[in-house]
This record gives C-alpha cells, structure tokens and sequence, in this order.
DNA sequence: AAACATGTTT
DNA sequence: AAACATGTTT
C-alpha cells in the first residue's frame, strides 16, 4: 500500500488519531459527534486533499467478541456508501479498465472515448476489459459495479430499477431482481448496502485466458437512462472498484447511458460536447432532467440516521450562531431540535442537504468493530 | 321501454325463446353451448341488427332460493364486460352527454367537436354534463364510466393504470387506486368486474340544479394515455352508459387523449383527420402504438373462463371440419382437445381470438339466475 | 410556445 | 435510418 497519495494519507493519520486517542482513553463514543475533527481540522484536511478518498472497508463481524469488547470507531464510507468516491485511483496493482472497440456491437452498443461513455441498448451485453499487474493473483480480487447519477444533484441518491421493468421481473425472483447493472457471470454477487439502499455487483476477478493479461467480463442495464421512476433521464456512471481482502485498492469509472439509439445518441453528444468546447459557450449546455420525484425522505435513509443527521445540523446551525450571531441561524437550530422531539422531518433544500451529507459522511460513524479488529487496522495504517 | 329499436328486439326475443324453451320443458342447461343459437339463426339475426345490442344486466341475488330453484340461463355481457357494447344509444329517456365548451379551461383540457374527443391533462377534472328527460327522477339513475381501447386489436384487454403511478398512490389505499377514470363526487363508487378485470366507476345521476337541465359531473384521470406499462400510447374512449335498476337504459362515448400538451395534440390530430378527409389519403394514417406487453394469457381470464372458450373453438373447428373436410380445422380441434385435457393454452392470433370471443359473448351464459326472477324477465321482454 | 429529448413506427 | 410521437426543459 506504498502508493497512496500524501494528502490522502494524512487525511487518515488524522482522522484516526482523533478516533485512536478515545479509544486508548477507554472512551465509549457517545455519538457519531464525538470523533469529528473540528471545523479547522476539516478546513485543514480540505486544503491538503482537494478531492475525495478512500478508506478501507470495514463490516461489523458480529457475535465474535462480547459486548464488552466492542468499540464505536470511526470507519469511512464503504465504497457501496450514500457519497462513493468516483474519483480514478490506479491503485497499488494499477488497475485498468478497458474497452475493446474491436468488439463493438454498432447495433446495441458503442463506446465514446472523448465522453469516456459507453451508448447501450437495454439488456445487451458489452464485453469490459480489466487489468492488473499482478494477473497470476487474479482468484484473491473482485470487480464492484455500482451505478451512481453523475449530476451533483443526484448523486447521494441510489440507481434504482423502475417499476415497470421491475414488475416485468418480479416473478423470476432472480438476485438481479433490484439491479440495474448485471454481471453475466456465474459467480456474479448481487449486493445491497443496507444502510445506503444502494445495489452493486461483485464478481471476482479470476485470472486471464491463456496468453491474455485482461480478464473480460460481461455487463448489461436491465432499465434505460430514460425509465420512468427509475433513472428518469438523468445521467449515470459505473464505479468499477477493484477489492482485495475487503478494501479498495483500485476504482476506476466509465459513463453510461441505456438508451434505444445509442448511435444517434452518441452522435448527438459528441457534437454538443464539441460545440460547447470550440465555442467555449457555456450558455448552450444540455437540457437537464429536473423534477424528479424522489421524495427528500429518501435521501436521508431510516428515522435513527435522519435524526443524526438533524443533530449534525443542530451543531453546525450553533456554531455559525455563535460566531456570526445570526437569527436565521438560531431559529433553524431551535427547528432541528423540535424535530428531533417530535420525530418529524423538514424539507430541505437538495443543494444544502447535499453538501451537510458530503460534510457528514466525511466523518462517517456509524460502523461497529471489535477491539482487536481495530487494533490491527490502526496497526496496518500507522 | 317502447324505444328498443326493431332488430336488437327481434334478437332478444330469438335468445330467449331459446332458453325459455328448455326452461320451460325442465331442463337444466350442461354447459353453456346448450341455449346456443346455431350457425344460421346467428347469421340472420347479425343481418338483422348489423352492430352490437344491448340486455338487462342480471346479477345474482344469491340465497334467496334454495338450490333446486335454480337456473342457468342466457343473459348478456353485462356493461363491463370483455367486450362492451360501444354504440351510442339515447334509450327510453332519451340520453345526452354534453360537453360545454364554454368552461373549457384552455390550460387543461379542450373538447374537439369533430373528433368527438377530449385532450386533458393527467389529474385535471373536466365537467361533463349529462341529460335526460325526466331529470325530476334522476335520484333513479346512474351513470358508469368505463374506459376501452378504442383499436380493436386491444378493444378486449381492460385499460388499467401503469406501475409507477399505481406505486405512488398506493400507500394512500384509495377505492379509486386502480382505476384510471375517476369521478370527484363523494357518491361515486368505484367497482371492478371480477370476471372481466374491467374498473368502471358508478354514479348517481341526481337532480339538476334549480333552474338547469342537465347534472355536472367531474372526472379526471389518474394516467396518461402514453403510460408505459398501461395505456401505452394506446387510445381510449369512455363509454358512459345511463343505468336504472341495475338495467342500461343509455349509452354515449367519448374518446379521450390523457396527455400533456393538449392544445398540440388536438391541433395535430385535427389537422391529420382534415387532410386525410380532403385527399381521401388512406396510406398517411397516424402511427399505431404496437409491441404492447399484454400477454395473451390476461385476454381469457381464469382457468374455466379459458377451458369454456375452447369447447367453443372445438365446436366451432368440429362444425368447420364436418361442413368443409379441412384437415386444418381437424387438428385445430385435436389440438384444442389436448389443452383442455391438460389444462395448457394455446398462443391465439390477437384478431382472431377478439372474433371468437366477440361470438362467444353473444351468448354469454354465465350468470346464474333463479326462476321466478327469470320468469319477471321473460314477461318483461315479450 | 418553441426547442429539445428520446422511445417507436415506418 | 428517417420520420414521428410525446414528455420536458427553456
Ligand atoms: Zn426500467
Ligand atoms: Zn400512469
């Protein structure tokens, strides 16, 4: 793990030394509050970083260890989480991702390498090519393809099929059955992330044909871009991330859109793209899906989670209370904490919400691990 | 009841010598093919009344009569049936269906008189008013509207709301949930025909106004015509009939396009209708929505409803076989044989299935009935 | 209301 | 592949 980044390794030293520091105090958190790095630190880490991260996944082992030994840490978003990392990462076993244009099926789909998007029809298979500089070792890592709206808007919530497409499907009772993007391999694992809703697959990646050093794996979309109460128009990407032992050592990404002419459609984006860079004319972008019919609940998954969420805000509202004395943010404060009361839910702006979530997860608490899990993990970082 | 027309009297009366004949010697009825009309006496009632008819609705009044009272007997398709009547007819209180253009809300909808038809928003209402010639007794009187296909390769399917409107409407388990047509009166009372899986929905006429001649009622609709996965594009028409003592006693329709551009799509299909009348240009017809999802299965609902129809098509092919000696027919009623012994079903041609199923209904036998109540319909009719 | 987006029919 | 149909965005 020699190549991580610098900023990203600080990034981690930091967080957990906050997170080591109560646990070698013998401290129990009280909430997901109590290891957040302060509003400096934050602004600190920001600086160094400039982008998002990764941390190594970790999932609760239950029943392992009593309940005495157990410990609330502080653990990142798994890759499956409300705000994925999309950000490329070769990682320690250079990890690509590749498309063989050679195989292009101009009738069901066709790959732009100016857009990095690929135009598909819907249920067709396209072949996609993956490597890694250690091949032989193949059997030891898996593939995740996990969708996610490319427009910030959009983007904490998760790609879900639409009910028409679903209904069609509800009675092979397939694992596919929820999932928009399929791996057509036998050993393919359909998952979803309880705590985030959202849907990927897992396959492993095996080693390479003889005489090859990719291993090609077959995708297909069982829903359109353009689905009704599913992806309603709004434009998707795959996160490819490359697993080994339960952590991410590599992610890469590609742009997909399902459609029923990818050709037409491909062309027709190629030359707005163009347009758009010759002319350097921002005012001519493309049309963007709006009112879409996800209801604000969803975003913020689980009454627990939401009132978490209200006691972050409650604690951010309060500071710029205290520091600005602004009324605007005192009264929302004192909203929060009826609703915390009264379990009831407030209407927020998309935009808002979406940068306090951005801001939240970034300190994401709210896995449980064993002592000597944790013990071992700091061992591993430090 | 002196306003039936000549033809659909003179049919009434052939069906129900028929059955009254062999109620009248004691005999029970085996199957439904016993009250049949032949071949002949079909071919010289169509010529006589060339279009559809209408007969008194008979329900069961089930318990009232111990079992050997009982008799099957020939009643007709009731007004949600598979395959409705669609004729306009005024009846004995001289129905009328008025839209009056001067409320039309620009934004919302707009009536083509030409067309006959009404292009509304989804979930808008439109004021229909609806007349007869005794409006002092319309406490008396009912009125159902049902929607239907209007192409007839899809006239028998019932029209029934998309997955993702019924999926947002759900959670709020409404009576009116499943059914396109709605009407906002607090009397209205939305029924489904268990034999049909037709949704109409039924309310009393009532008295006019103080001063006014006709009753206003408001209807909306719940899905638009291009739903996916429900009307798809398919248009539809209502079929409002007049009912009193659970008798049809008038009938009006009217077409209807749910869409969201209602000024543009009734320009549109104007203009088409326009040029296709002053170039008598039968080769530029408007395209026909195709590649619908409904499985031929839905088209004969139940397991008993489908075994009866194929003893029909066995005797119809037997009749074809014996009358022509075509080997064609002889296995079509081999093959016939074998679903009905194993239960299985056969993949019929959408048009020729509608033809058999339109013949068959004819002479629905379907209803159970008891004698006296029969004996009251028989003096009633002749 | 005009322009666009995107599935379907010809 | 071109023309059309029909919901959405501007
Ligand atoms: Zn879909
Ligand atoms: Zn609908």
């Amino acid at each position: 793990m020699c190549s991580y980044r610098k900023g990203t390794e600080r990034l981690r030293y930091l967080s957990y030394w906050k997170a080591e520091a109560m646990v070698t105090k013998g401290e129990e958190f009280q909430s997901s509050q109590d290891a957040l790095l302060s509003e400096n630190e934050l602004k600190y880490i920001q600086e160094q970083i400039g982008g998002s991260f990764d941390w190594p996944t970790l999932t609760d082992v239950g029943g392992r260890y009593s309940e005495e030994e157990k410990f609330k840490v502080a653990i990142p978003p798994s890759p499956t989480s409300s705000l994925p990392s999309a950000e490329e990462w070769d990682g320690p076993y250079d990890f690509q991702l590749l498309v063989n244009t050679m195989n292009a099926n101009k009738k069901t789909w066709l790959h732009s390498s100016s857009l990095n998007k690929i135009f598909i029809d819907v249920n067709k298979s396209i072949p996609l090519q993956f490597k890694i500089n250690c091949p032989d070792d193949g059997e030891a890592f898996f593939i995740r393809a996990l969708p996610v709206y490319t427009i910030s808007q959009h983007m904490t919530y998760p790609v879900n099929r639409c009910p028409l497409h679903l209904k069609e499907d509800e009675s092979k009772g397939l694992a596919s059955q929820n999932h928009v993007v399929r791996c057509e391999d036998f050993r393919a694992l359909y998952e979803c992330d309880e705590e985030s809703k959202r849907y990927s697959v897992v396959t492993p990646l095996g080693c390479p044909q003889p005489g090859s050093d990719v291993v090609t794996l077959m995708y297909s979309f069982a829903c359109k871009s353009s689905c009704c109460g599913g992806m309603n128009r709004r434009p998707v990407m795959v996160i490819f991330t490359l697993e080994k032992d339960n952590l991410v050592v590599g992610r890469k990404t590609m742009n997909f859109r399902v459609c029923s002419c990818p050709k037409r459609d491909k062309e027709k984006e190629e030359k707005s793209a163009l347009e758009e860079k010759l002319q350097n004319n921002p005012g001519k972008k493309p049309m963007e899906a709006q009112n879409q019919k996800e209801s604000s609940m969803n975003c913020i998954q689980g009454a627990a989670h939401y009132r978490e969420i209200l006691r972050y805000l409650i604690m951010l509202k309060n500071a710029e209370y205290l520091e600005t004395g602004s009324q605007e943010a005192l009264s929302a404060k004192e909203e929060y904490e009826g609703l915390c009361l009264n379990g009831g839910r407030a209407t927020f702006d998309p935009q808002y919400i979406k940068l306090v979530l951005m801001r939240y997860y970034y300190h994401d608490m709210r896995y449980i691990i064993y002592k000597c899990d944790f013990e071992n993990l700091i061992l591993k970082i430090l």
